[in-house]
DNA sequence: TTTATTTCTATGTATATACATATATACAAA
DNA sequence: TTTGTATATATGTATATACATAGAAATAAA
């Protein structure tokens, strides 16, 4: 039952299938987007943020500074600080000044902080279901297309 | 030259092809809203605004309400109403109160926006030319593959 | 007709992004 | 040491999203 982006568009038929491409990736992207925002909202957690808290959790028990977390982080981010704010205010990790480098901060979660991913992590195989429509085959050629449709302008980043 | 996502964001292998899909729909859905977003900044729009622009153009010389642009917007706008308001103090469209239904409002491109939208069109082949590291076949799966993908699942938006 | 409900749009709040800039600290050059 | 420059982070501004709600007008119910 699968619906072309032509009809949910309702929009004309694209000139070639590159201009339906760039417009199909932003759509099924933002699709995306909206799904997994919504299944974290039940944590308490926006998409950011939470990638931000897997991150912290990459390195637990040793400490990120703010650009760690910016070269780790999927969609870039200007203002790491400003979502390890959030995070903090939650108490999910806690900052502080490094003692090495002064201008530098110690960005580590917290137990309340591991406790959360945990809960999530039991319940990502159920959810990761509803992805289901299509076969294993076909979600690795999907990554393999996307990877390389990047390829050659990853330098983009 | 193909960078795999692995690589990218310095992550250790995906448990399932599934998780990876995830994760890079999410990625690659940012990396090309920063592109394009990026070329329409030369332009002075931002894309939901260019969307919004496109939508007026296709009803053009008829007016739009808020609910139709809503309705056929990609990313779904819980604020049509304010991308509008931009397009307004720039002079690209005109909006005034519908004449039949005093409640809602008639949305109008004017000539200076037809003609932004024109220049633009013009240079489309040419910006469009840096996603050719994919032969056209691929392209075609690639848009099969994502359609399919959403396609159980496009009751969510 | 009066009242209740629905519809259309606008707006307030929290969060996020991109970009530019500010501030403190570290480090290198003179 | 003093000066200059680079680095690490924070913050201000404009724009955008999701969500909730407000206000006006249209429509349905009584």
């Amino acid at each position: 039952m699968t619906v072309r982006l032509e009809d949910e568009i309702k929009q004309k038929a694209f000139r070639n299938p590159y201009q339906k491409l760039i417009v199909n990736i932003l759509y099924t992207g933002g699709w995306m987007n909206l799904i997994q925002s919504g299944h974290l909202k039940s944590f308490g957690l926006s998409l950011p943020q939470y990638n931000v808290l897997r991150i912290l959790r990459g390195q637990y028990p040793n400490p990120c500074s703010i650009n760690l977390i910016i070269d780790r982080m999927l969609d870039k981010a200007s203002n790491a600080s400003r979502i390890v704010d959030k995070l903090v205010i939650k108490k999910l990790a806690e900052r502080n000044t490094c003692e090495k480098d002064r201008r530098a901060v110690d960005v580590v979660i917290t137990k309340k902080g591991l406790d959360l991913l945990a809960d999530i992590d039991k319940r990502q195989d159920n959810w990761e279901e509803q992805f289901h429509g299509i076969t294993g085959k076909q979600a690795e050629k999907l990554n393999e297309l996307l990877d390389k449709f990047r390829g050659n302008d990853f330098y983009n980043f």
